[in-house]
Formats: structure tokens, sequence, C-alpha cells
DNA sequence: GAGCACTGC
């Protein structure tokens, strides 16, 4: 295996490869005349085949532009949408914005002149609200369809439909191999509005495949199934670091606990190799890190030493690190699912799917020949199913209910999906929306409370919330909560070991009635202290990037609030200053949302449901974790293990649920 | 007394 040495430099990786090289290059033509040709073209390649970087090159040039349209190309994450228009800006040689820009919620780089513009799909479906036909664009790319995202989804199904009413409409699918077969079936068979019944039409979509991969990758599977898959993948690792040739490992594992662990063992262990001999280097990677801890991974380990990075599945398609010659699979991953009986989010270990073996198998392969470590036999393996259940398969529905209806789309049970979500799911989405007041009795969408819940970017309850707070005179507390809370965590910076420093400085934020107000507080102290001294977020363990963020999104939600003609009071009045009188209003207001996501404590300190038939754990990061309390309405519930727990937790009065949604407690009282 | 894979408006 010498020959394998030092081989990595002499490659230049895909991403870097002049344009001209790219494997895409040669199928220009027949993409060109299948885009042509037919409405819908689904385009199969791999990760850096350059399709996201040249077909929208190929279009411009051959004229997709001409009178004034745009090429559109949506991308599933914020920063892949920025780093190919980027590169595209580039290569075209313009600055980024003009002929080439990008479009992600808060950062718009485009102007009249655009004529590239990559976005994220769901900013796509919030452009439909306004231009429902989606009339700018010339050319739409959904681009990783295969990932099959809830926008994603949706988006196919919307475009399927705008398609009809815009033959000249152009769409591209890339896909991974796997699934073009259903994304073309789906976009040839047309459904009868009036009947619901399928019929094929003349074939309307093609499929090209671009050519595979450059290098090939050996998968290697175990004899036996593992009985520890976590010893084993530290086994393996030292296998590989004692047998194979030079290159850096990257082991797949499930989650933060699993990936600590293994690092610390891997450390522990790597003491005992032989004097002399290559060193190990383990890092962890998952998002939870900060952005700078996960900045390791990317930086060349030092002389002599052997890079191995555990990761969670962010490297599967969100992250990807040069020089990974070897990979070890150890066959799960924590994915999130959704119960519509309980409305209770759980997030279990689960086998992978084929093509997420395959997804990971390939990031051995992108610089040099490479290898894959299976942590289960073949025979496992074969058993696997083929793809990932879609996200619209197995999420709470309400959301995106709310936003069909919006774009016109009264019949969502009927609304043309590739693969349709359980009706159990839809049903329930359909209940929550109904009772949060933005549906009617015949389940369309009421004016104007609906429709700004739709036009809102933060979930149903909250954005029901938001629009009750004028009448509770906090509008200003309950914009700052809501986007607070939508931050989904990160608020506090973890350092390794400092657990307890971590605990006293949320602690200093507490308030007693719960998490909201303290998340309130943390924010108003953030705007009058934060943002001008530059010590104060270090020293209360507080994340400036993220509280950086929340300023964005609740200008953002103001923006929103205003449009509709609400006027926004924006006196920094501190919850304490302010007397109990303006908490006990936010705590009401809250309520007006989240009535569902009610519970009450018992005397062992655990919660019950209010139909009293699920335990609920406070999280330990809650301020509720270890005191008393009566009745609560909290945020978020997940069940994670054997527990299910829930967060961002406030106290309320029982009557204020049968003041606010009587008739969602008529019964259960 | 103990913990959230990932993405997005």
């Amino acid at each position: 295996m010498a020959a394998d040495l030092d081989l990595g430099a002499a490659f230049i990786p895909a991403l870097h490869k002049p344009s001209a090289l790219l494997p895409i290059a040669k199928h220009r033509e027949t993409l060109l005349y299948m885009i042509e040709t037919y409405p819908v073209t689904v385009v199969v390649g791999q990760t850096g085949s350059g399709k996201s970087t040249q077909i929208p090159q190929y279009l411009e040039q051959a004229g997709w532009c001409a009178d004034g349209g745009v090429i559109g190309i949506t991308q599933p994450r914020r920063v892949a949408a920025t780093t190919v228009a980027i590169r595209v800006a580039e290569e075209v040689g313009c600055e980024i914005g003009k002929e080439v820009g990008y479009s992600i919620r808060f950062e718009d780089a485009t102007s009249a002149t655009t004529r590239i513009k990559f976005l994220t799909d769901g900013l796509l479906i919030r452009e439909a609200l306004v231009d429902p036909l989606l009339s700018r664009y010339s050319v739409i790319m959904v681009d990783e369809a295969h990932e099959r995202s809830i926008s994603s989804d949706i988006l196919l199904g919307l475009l399927k439909k705008i398609r009809k009413k815009r033959p000249e409409l152009r769409i591209i699918i890339s896909s991974a191999t796997l699934q073009a077969e259903d994304f073309a079936n789906f976009f040839s068979e047309s459904t009868d509005e009036a009947t619901g019944e399928g019929r094929q039409e003349k074939r309307a979509a093609a499929i090209v495949s671009l050519e595979g991969r450059t290098y090939p990758i050996d998968t290697l599977y175990l004899e036996a199934p593992a009985e520890d898959y976590l010893e084993k993948a530290i086994s393996t690792v030292f296998d590989i670091h004692t047998h194979e040739s030079k290159g850096d490992i990257l082991v797949f594992l499930t989650g933060r606990e699993e990936i600590d662990q293994a690092v610390q063992a891997v450390s522990e262990r790597s003491a005992q190799l032989p004097q002399g001999s290559e060193s190990i280097l383990p890092l962890p990677l998952y998002a939870g890190l900060s952005t700078e801890q996960q900045m390791y991974v990317f930086e060349e380990a030092p002389a002599n030493f052997r890079k191995v990075i555990f990761s969670t599945n962010i490297s599967e398609a969100s992250v990807t690190i040069d020089g990974i010659v070897y990979v070890v699979d150890c066959g799960f991953v924590k994915l999130r699912a959704y119960n519509p009986q309980t409305g209770i989010e759980t997030l279990t270990a689960t086998p992978v799917s084929k093509a997420s073996a395959a997804q990971r198998a390939g990031r051995a392969g992108r610089t040099k020949p490479g290898k894959c470590f299976r942590l289960y036999t073949e025979e496992a393996c074969q058993g696997l199913s083929e793809a990932n259940v879609p996200e619209i398969q197995r999420s709470n529905l309400a959301p995106f209910v709310l936003q069909l209806k919006a774009l016109g789309i009264d019949n969502v049970l009927r609304f043309d999906f590739l693969t349709p979500p359980p009706a159990e799911l839809m049903m329930r989405a359909i209940e929550l929306l109904y009772s949060l007041g933005a549906l009617d009795d015949y389940a369309k969408l009421t004016k104007p409370l609906g429709l700004r819940m739709a036009e809102l970017a933060v979930e149903p309850m909250m954005a029901k919330t938001l629009l009750s707070a004028p009448s509770f005179g906090c509008l200003s507390e309950i914009l700052t909560i809501a986007a607070m809370t939508s931050l989904g965590g990160g608020i506090w910076i973890q350092h390794d070991g400092g657990k307890k420093e971590a605990e006293s400085a949320k602690r200093k934020f507490a308030v007693e009635e719960g998490d909201h107000l303290a998340l309130l507080n943390v924010y108003q102290t953030f705007i009058t202290k934060g943002r001008k001294e530059a010590r104060f977020c270090h020293d209360n363990l507080i994340n400036f990037k993220t509280m950086t963020r929340a300023v964005s999104i609740r200008g953002q939600l103001k923006r929103y609030l205003e449009r509709f003609g609400v006027a926004v009071d924006e006196s920094l009045a501190t919850p304490s200053a302010s007397g109990a009188s303006k908490a006990e209003q936010i705590r009401r207001c809250l309520t007006t949302g989240y009535f569902a996501h009610a519970a009450r404590m018992q005397p062992d300190g655990t919660f019950r449901n209010v139909s009293g038939t699920t335990v609920l754990h406070a999280h330990p990061s809650s301020i509720m974790f270890n005191r008393k309390a009566d009745w609560v309405i909290f945020h978020e519930v997940m069940e994670t293990g054997d527990k299910t727990f829930i967060r961002d937790i406030t106290k309320i009065e029982k009557s204020w649920l049968l003041e606010y949604a009587p008739e969602f407690y008529k019964t259960s009282s």
C-alpha cells in the first residue's frame, strides 16, 4: 500500500476542479436538449459532479434568462445557498449580488440584475405567498431533492401545480440515484382534480445521469454482529491506525454522549501506542459544539498525527471534511419522529437506510480511493430500508398545513404530495390549527388571524401568542420571547467541565415565573449591556452570535407585525421594574397560544399532561427542573431514551386554560 | 438530579 502515500497531494479536490474538467462538462449538450424538450428534468449525480454550479451557467448561456427570467436554484441549507452562489459568481466573474446572487433568511444578496439566484427551499415557498406562480423564474432547480426535506417535498408539489398554468416553466430536480424514477414518475402522472384519480400523461420528465464518483471505495462488513458498536468503533479505529496506510478517519456515531465517550477512550488508549509510532488525534463533531470547536476538524493534523473524527450525521450531508480516507459506520442514526396520538416528538436511534449508508461510505472517496468499515454484517445491510422515511411522514405538520392554506390550497388532504403523509398527521395538524383559531369550522383559513399566523416565521402556537399580545399590552416582551425560543438553544456557552459555572451563570437570570421570563431577562440585559461591553457575554457565558441572531429574528417578526398594522411599543422595561402585573400579562398571553401544552406538577416533582396519561419531566435546563409549581405551559416536549422532557416552562393558573381555550378544555376539565 | 441528530422561514 506504499503507493498510496502522498497520493492525495497529486489530486485536486473535486470541488475546486476547473469547470472544464468536471464530469458534467461532456453532458452539457444533452442537458440543454433535455431541458429544452421536457418540462421536467431529473439530474442524477454525486456530490462534486458540478451540477449545482454548472447547470445554472449553462442555462444562462443558452438564453434562459433572455426575457428577464431568473434561474432559481434551491438548497436545503443556508450555507449551501451562499457558498455555491459565491463560487458561481467567481466563475462567471461577477460581484456577488449582481448577475449571480443568493437569498436566505436575513440575507438578501440579489438585485434587479440578478439572473442566477440561489435560495433556500423554505424561502422559495414563502415567495409563492406573494407570487403564487413564481412568475419571475424561467427555470427552477430543486437541488438535493433526494434528502426529502419537508420544504423540498412541498415545493415539488407546488411546482407540479404551477406547471399546469405555466407550461413554459422548466423544472430541474437534482437527486442521488436511488430515487430518480420516483421524481420522474411523480411529474409524469397527473391527478384528476375532480375525481382524485391518477392518470398517465405523455411522459413529462426525463432523467439524465451524470458520471459517478472519481475514486473507488472498498466496503467491508463484520462477519458477526457487534455486541457494542461503540467499543467496536474504537477498536476498528486502532486497527485502521496500525494496519492501514496514511489517511484520516471519519467515524459515524449517533449522538453527543457517545462521541464524547469515544474521544476520551481513544485519547486514553492512544497513550499505549508504541513509542515513536504515529499518534492519533481524536476530535468530536456535532451540532451542539460552538463554531470554534467545530473548526478543529478542518485543520490539518500536526505531523505524526492521524486525525480521527467522531461525528454525528452532521458529516453525512451538511459538512464536508477533506482528506478522509477511512469511514467507520456504526449503522445507526438518531431520527426525529412525531406521534400524532400524543403530539409528542421522539428522538431515537434507528438503523440507517441503504441510501444513508451509501452516502456515509462516499465520504471516504473524495480525494483518493478509500475504505468504509461497516460495523454490521452484509446480511444486515441487505435488510436495511432503501431510504429514510421522508420527513413529511414523521413530523408535526401544523406549520406546513398553515402555509398550504395560505397558498390557497384549501383541500390539503388532496394536495399532490410526492409521498402523502399519514392522514392522522394531517388531522392532528388541522385540529391544532382549528383550536388556535387559524381555521374555521369549514377548515378554511381565518382572516386576518390565520393568514397572519401563516405569514409569521414562527410555529403556529407562538404565532398565535404574538397576535394575542397587543390585547395583553405585552407585545414588545412577547416579540423577545418568540425570538429567544425559536433559537432552539445555543444561548449558553458550554466549556468542557465548566458545568457548575454554566449553571450559576444561568441562575443569575432566573425568574420565579419560569423560563420564558428568564429568556426575556437575558435578552433585555444583552440589549442594554451585552452589545456595548465586550466582556458581558464572556463573563456571563452567553453566546454572542446566538444572541445576535435573536436580535435579527425579533426585528423580522416586528416588521411583520408592523406590516399588519400593529404598533409595537418599545419601552425598555425589565420584568422586575414593571411590576408583577406585566409578568402576569405575559403568562396569560402565553397561555392563549400554548394551552394545548399544559401540565400539572405532581407531588413527586414530575408533571402530568392534562388528561393525566403521560408523565413529563422538566428538562434539566429548565428553571422548573428543581422548583415547585402547580400548573404550567411549556414550549416543547420531546421523548428521548425512556423519558419525556418538557422545555421552556412557565407557571400559569388553571383557570386561564378555561378562560382562553374553553372549547379545547370543555370536556377534559 | 441530568441532557437535542439535522435543517429552515
